[in-house]
DNA sequence: CTGAAAGCGCTAACAG
DNA sequence: CTGTTAGCGCTTTCAG
């Protein structure tokens, strides 16, 4: 079913059918109407292979993240996707999941869609720097700027500074963290933070203990971290769900928190909630959202590169609950 | 940058450079190296789009939901990207948010894929029914079979029947469904399975308490259950937002668990185990990876429709923990 | 307002 | 093995 022959049947040509299906007002109506009335007829839908190709335009935008485990990256996609779809665009999703060949698969990305967001630590700045030449627009989202690429963030130094002075105000003194800063920029920004904010105290700043981004990853970590002579008292964790790991070796230990371990977490998933957990809660939806509506302005921007180059860092907030330590008053 | 230039650059054919950049074996070594590195030096990368258009093949596949809030969908899509991602194939989303308009995206969706899945009550079997007849290949996912289309689902009605079978050896006889039937097929087929476990026992089966999906809505519709004169004893959740929801209501209401409120739910996301939460576990990742496979064969398949269709029901497992009611022994 | 014709970038017969 | 030449399905000048 192509447009050849709606074109037959109605009586006019493909250029006529192409103009009655979008709505240009360089048919008359009575065309318009018959020209759709056989399209109707032959159940036909312009191809978008040829339409993208004729346009050069995917009318699609992709997406590149690490996967989709835990609620922060399904989150940012859901809100990348949502605009997207509003602005009458298509979303093609990349999970590397830390793959060392993920470089091919995103240029092949790139090849598909008419702008894309790459997140964190999927690819190294070289793809990004390849792309951001000879490609379509990007956008970086929770990774640090390469170029004159637009950026979002969340703010992580900030946030983790608060965090540790929050720790402090506790009394507490001997800290660890869990997480691992080359894993992330995101994780790197929130050990730099943290270890400011001891630092500024005159605290000593632990080495971070590395570990990956799962529950058994930060219990096993941690089972490890509670063994030694002198434990720490507080444990700062670079998401909810190693800190939840760390929350279920301390019980199994047979610690009680926070009066023997104190527990910090990020993103504020919702166990985080159940488990008493003091996280810091990011703006996720927005930060796919937003990222969503910069690649449309750079796309439809009618002279590339006009608008100057765009960096956000979004604000998160501070969820105290009781894993940090007892809270008097209200 | 086009075909014709790097022809021009390597001194042969278009025809040429097309085989020698898919390693097609029409070509000498020796011409192969000196198109790949006219290619190189161009920096070119043949267009998906030319390709496709000639081909008549997108390389990709479409998959779409409600939306990705839980960690249920996000898991489906990932096992689904994962494994098409093997297979060469880009993956498309579209998250229809409940909303009216979603046939005419699915429809567009359906015109940028070579196979697709339809997650759940997403859209009406009219439009699945148009796809399977002049569209792509199709799989439907936690929905009920549509003529002659592959379909791929987890048991609920066995599981919910079990999950009833053990509330009433916990010695409950007054009961509460919170969820929705209409809502999604899988609730549907979890208030069939309840209400077959209690009538097979002849204790009354109540009218399901319609709530949306959500932590807030379990818990407003909790709030208002446990005002009524006669409390259930047990409170059967379509999903474990719902029931966490109600693990809320019921503690702010001063209510202990179990012994005053017996709750399960349904997914085993991770809050569930930190709120102890009876529930019921299913193979998420499994059902989005197969449905990709039998996409690709039916995309690949010589003669459409060869395959007979496809059925199947994955089994889940009955996780059992302390909302449920008391047990002795181990 | 409508039609003819030239692409968009690539693949795949079909000849050599 | 390599080149020529049709398309793939649609949009878009350019004439009329």
């Amino acid at each position: 079913m192509t447009i050849y022959e709606v074109a037959r049947r109605a009586g006019v040509s493909i250029a006529t059918v192409s103009r009655a299906m979008r709505d240009s007002d360089l048919v008359t109506a009575e065309t318009r109407a018959r020209v759709r009335a056989a399209a109707q007829e032959l159940d036909f839908t312009p191809s978008r292979l040829g339409r993208s190709l004729a346009e050069g335009q995917h009318a699609a935008n992709g997406i590149v993240f690490p996967d989709l485990v835990g609620p922060y990256y399904a989150e940012v996609v859901l809100g990348y996707e949502e605009v997207a779809a509003e602005l009458g665009r298509s979303v093609l999703i990349l999970a590397t999941h830390g793959r060392r060949d993920a470089a091919a698969q995103v240029l092949d990305l790139a090849n598909r869609v008419d702008g894309m967001v790459i997140m964190g630590r999927t690819v190294g700045d070289d793809v990004v720097e390849r792309i951001a030449a000879t490609g379509p627009p990007l956008v970086l989202l929770a990774r640090d700027p390469v170029s004159t690429v637009d950026t979002i963030r969340t703010d992580n130094e900030r946030s983790a500074r608060e965090l540790a002075e929050h720790l402090l105000a506790h009394g507490h003194r001997r800290f660890a963290f869990l997480g691992d800063p080359d894993d992330s920029p995101d994780v790197a920004g929130r050990y730099a933070g943290f270890a400011a904010g001891l630092r500024a105290a005159g605290v000593p700043v632990p080495a971070p203990v590395r570990c990956a981004f799962n529950l058994d990853a930060g219990r096993e970590a941690a089972s490890g971290l509670l063994r030694r002579r002198t434990r720490p008292q507080a444990v700062v964790c670079a998401n909810d769900e190693v800190a939840l790991g760390v929350h279920t070796a301390a019980t199994e230990a047979g610690l009680s928190i926070p009066d023997d371990l104190a527990i910090t977490g990020w993103d504020d998933v919702m166990a985080a909630g159940f488990a008493g957990l003091t996280t810091v809660r990011q703006p996720m939806r927005e930060l796919g959202a937003t990222a969503a509506r910069w690649l449309h302005d750079r796309i439809t921007e009618p002279s590339r590169d006009r608008t100057p180059v765009r960096r956000q860092v979004l604000p998160t907030q501070l969820t105290v609950r009781r894993s940090c330590g007892p809270h008097t008053g209200r």
